[in-house]
This record gives structure tokens, sequence and C-alpha cells, in this order.
DNA sequence: TAGAATTTTGAGACGGCTTATCAATTTCAA
DNA sequence: TTGAAATTGATAAGCCGTCTCAAAATTCTA
């Protein structure tokens, strides 16, 4: 039975570190719990909805922090118009993106046909995936007109 | 008989200046030539790029036509890190990436199947695809062991 | 073709987002 | 508990792209 339904990703971050001598922190932690409650989320965004209980977490550490989970593969790093999103790889499942390149809307959208001809493509290759990102980026009916 | 291989793209430049009320400038001819010639430059290769023989064409003015371009359906702007990658709409030839995550060793590829279900996923939603970014990411044989 | 109206250009200032810096603090292994 | 090493927070710095504005170029009109 696990102590918090982060579990996963908790073990994760901590393997990480200490495959890096990394330490773990407490704001590495609240970071995190902050993070895996949402789907996708910006450094500022994060910055903002954090300060209300812990007002001096500094933005900087947010930023670190969310490379960190970066690199740990628990999140995903996407640039959109200005700002970088940080998406929840575990919440996201195998969600990828439809981007109206007109008014930004994003729509998600997931396709077992296409995953599954990655891994052909993949293992044609000799790769084994662990991730991966797919955005189409086009226009929707209402911007077409 | 057209004068140059990228009548195309100048009569849809034309038309859209046109359209705007906007001028067709020395600047403007020279910067789409030298776009036409790539599949995908950022603003700042193409100012080092055209620097060599036109020294006094302004980075500024290169961002502004390269945004116009977009307007006018020629170019295409996607986010990649932290700089912003102008696409030749005109060259359909898109590869997709493999990229090891032990390494960084990136594998090119190109799957026609995976782009006829992205097609059909952006009608289902109503999308008309511009481009699209496909990147697996994984491990490779010899990362593996 | 000349002249006027309008747009564009180039150079640099500016602003937003992200990373670097660094002294003080915290973590953690011994 | 102690001390080496990593992290933090505040802010400076950096980067990329846009804005500003006077001078230049383009287009329109006659």
């Amino acid at each position: 039975m696990p102590l918090s339904k982060y579990a996963k990703e908790m073990d994760a971050l901590k393997e990480h570190l200490a495959k890096h001598q990394l330490k773990f922190t407490r704001q590495r932690e609240l970071i995190l719990h902050a993070f895996l409650r949402q789907e996708h989320i910006t450094a500022e965004a994060m910055y903002h909805q954090l300060a209300k209980t812990d007002p001096h977490l500094g933005l900087a550490t947010i930023y670190r922090t969310l490379n960190l989970f970066c690199d740990a593969g628990i999140a995903q790093a996407r640039h959109f118009g200005s700002q970088t999103q940080y998406d929840n790889v575990s919440h996201k499942g195998h969600h990828d993106h439809l981007i109206c390149t007109g008014c930004g809307r994003i729509v998600e959208f997931e396709n077992c046909e296409i995953e599954k001809l990655q891994e052909e493509v993949a293992a044609r290759n000799g790769f084994s995936i662990q991730t991966h990102r797919l955005e189409l980026y086009g226009l929707c009916t209402r911007c077409r007109h």
C-alpha cells in the first residue's frame, strides 16, 4: 500500500537524485506534489500558486526543479509562444496535441495505431521508446475562415 | 513559363501584400529567395547568412519579414528550445526524429502511415495540418547494454 | 515623371522569460 | 554531530523577439 498516490513519481525522483548525487529537499518535495496535481503548468503559474502557502519559494527554484523533473522523466517541457509549458508525463498518459497556429487552441488526442507504428519504427532502428512527443500544427475550423 | 522556380511563392506573397496594402520591397524579395532555399531556418541564422552579401539588412527586418511570410502562408513558425524556427511550408519532405536519451544520437525517419493517421486525427477534430513534429525518445541498442 | 502620401527600413532601446551568480542555508554520510 | 557538498532565494544578467522613430523607399496621382 503506497503512502501516497504519487509514490511512483516520488520513487522516480529519488532514484534520479541518488544517481546524480543530488539531494532531496523540502522544496523539491513541495514542487513535486504541486506539479503532479496538474496536467501541465508554467513555472510562473506554479510560482503564484505556491506563493499562497510558501511565499518564500523562489521563482528560480521552481524553474530549476521543473527542469530537474524533465531530466528525471517526470515532466516534459513544451515551448509555446514565448513560454514553456511543463507537462505532467504520467497524467497525460499518451496524449498528444493538436495545436491551432491561428488561435493557440490545444486539443488533446490519443491514437493507439500511431503509437504502434512508432514502436515499429523504433524497433527497426534498435531503439526502445521511453517517451515521445507528437504535435500537429494547423488551423482549426474557426481559424480557417 | 515561370521566371523563377519560386514563382508560386512569389505570387502568394504579392497577393498577400496587395490584399493588405503592403509594399513589395527589395528586402522582402531578397529574404523570400533566401528563405525558399531552405527547409527551415531561424531569423538569426538568416541574418548571418545574408550579412555576407547584404551587410546592412537589419535583424528586425528579417523577423518582420519572416512573420509576414507566416501571415501569407509561405512560412510557419515553430518554437524549438528558446528559438523560433521558420519552416518552409512548400517543403513536404518532412522527417521525424528518434533520439537516444543515453548518448544523444539522433536518427531521422519518415513514415507515411503515421502521417496518414495524423491527417485522420486532424480531420476528425476539424483541423487542417500545416506541419507537425514527432520525436521518439528512448535508448539505442548500444546504450541499452 | 514629379511630388505627395504611405509604408518600410535599420539601429538600437525595450520587455518578457529563463538562467547564472553567490552568499547563506540545508542536506546527508561518516 | 560535523563538515563537505549541494541547494536555495534574491537579483543580476542574457537571450530572443518586438517596438520605436527618423530617414529612405515604394506606390499613387496627375
